[in-house]
DNA sequence: TTGCTAATGTTTGCTGACGCACATTCGCAA
DNA sequence: TTGCGAATGTGCGTCAGCAAACATTAGCAA
């Protein structure tokens, strides 16, 4: 599949210049994800780089005894299979399709060719996998600070920041997986949550009525992600084969993000 | 100060090449860090990157309203300011001095300048940052999952893994915020393992008597985490200028590391 | 339509950690 | 030596979340 450049529905994708979008192009394949399809396992090698289009894909740690922990979320405004390039080939950690749907990959040699190349591409990849890691610090943050009920808007804000439509199809088991607490925790907090009107569920389904009481509900930890993306992956310099200085912007939580802008437009 | 290949205290340049080595040498300064020096706030520039040659820096989260967690531990097999050569610039989190004592530090263009030549330096940086991708992994899941107890053991080890002796200089105070729990917890915590043996403590120095009694203690996380380092970070082909692809070695988990292996050898 | 199964709701302890208040003790400095 | 303040010990009551056992309900398939 070779999509002309601006038509990606991968965001990272979309930022890349003409000539960088015309080189990856026909490296490219459009591929279908299944919910639950395991991208990669703990210790395993990754032979592709997945750049979500409309699916959704669940970073989690397993522990020995089973239970488990998310600590990152990636859709459309990211890529799965940082290792890759930053040369540890695997990580500790198993990926897991959350929202069924389309991802765009690009076989492993070929990122870690174009990645040695040190031009555009590769700043970009990094420049994600440090939001990445803001990510990941606010989870750890997160985990360790706040209620579940809080932590349930942050996953269906995250969640709803990377879909198309106010529709989450997904179980409060598997949520609970995710955010590795017990179910009825989260159905607790599911429960207040719909009483309050905020949400609507029903088996597996989970419709967001409300989505400014949900960030009235979350904890400062959705903004300050969502703020740290845009801060590092909005307006790159496209085509600037030696840019090596980023964008210098040291302000931080003096702005509030605007409460309904999205990686994604919605389309109901 | 250029010190002679070899005898650095810093393991990422220990691990350079003489070439690498002798490049970086010049540009190098050896500098004292004392306990609470703050190298870099929430948004703001770091203007070096250090390498850690006997102390202890913690990479904190500090929330609005004061409390705050620690999501990495940065020592003599790191460096600090990994968003200067991944293109952010700046970072979420802040940078405390745990354990004072002395760091190599470079010009932050200097190390953006040598990260562009996408040689042996990059890298090896790139190793290290997944590495520190894997501590940030484990700590959400240790908060989310285990018992001050055993996430006091964990933070005993990391610190004595990156100091010279068994006594570590902090007060049950500082533990708790870099914990994110309270001061009583700690103090719980502390007094079973001083009454089990492992520890003994007065008044702000804690000194192991019984590093394997914490091992036995001490949760998965920590094990995981010293395993990922040592794949990542150990046997770096040295000068290799060429070198784009990793070293591959998927399994995991079936290895349990050698109990009493450190970072740095032990004095006492 | 009838089941069956997956998903959700609810209850009863229980435990780890919190928040607060206060007692004690150690070590340094006047 | 004497304070004094920092560091540590301890004892409440409270609460979020856990564990386990169930009841209920919704959807799908026969």
């Amino acid at each position: 599949m070779q999509p002309v450049h601006g038509v990606f529905k991968n965001q990272l994708l979309a930022a890349l210049a003409p000539t960088e979008a015309n080189r990856i192009s026909p490296h490219l394949e459009y591929v279908p994800l299944k919910l639950g399809d395991v991208l990669y396992e703990s210790g395993c090698t990754l032979n592709y780089v997945y750049f979500p289009a409309d699916c959704i894909i669940s970073i989690l740690y397993v522990l020995e005894d089973g239970s488990s922990a998310e600590v990152a979320i990636v859709g459309l405004e990211g890529l799965l299979g940082v290792s890759l390039f930053m040369g540890g080939e695997t990580t500790t950690s198993r990926a897991v399709v959350q929202s069924a749907g389309h991802a765009y990959r690009v076989p492993a040699y070929w990122i870690k060719a174009e990645f040695g190349k040190a031009g555009p591409v590769m700043r970009l990849l990094l420049r994600y996998t440090q939001a990445l890691i803001a990510q990941m610090t606010q989870t750890a943050v997160c985990n360790r600070h706040h209620t579940i009920e809080q932590q349930l808007c942050r996953w269906l804000l995250l969640s709803l920041d990377r879909l198309p439509s106010n529709s989450i199809l997904m179980t409060q088991d598997l949520i609970a997986n995710m955010l590795g607490v017990r179910r009825e925790g989260v159905t607790d907090a599911a429960g207040k949550l719909q009483r309050a009107g905020l949400i609507r569920y029903v088996r597996g389904r989970i419709d967001v009525l409300d989505r400014l009481g949900l960030e009235a509900r979350v904890c400062e930890c959705y903004a300050v992600v969502k703020v740290e993306f845009q801060r590092l992956l909005s307006d790159i310099p496209k085509g600037d084969p030696n840019q090596v200085l980023g964008v210098s912007r040291p302000e931080r939580r003096s702005e509030s993000p605007a409460p309904t802008r999205q990686f994604a437009a919605k389309t109901s």
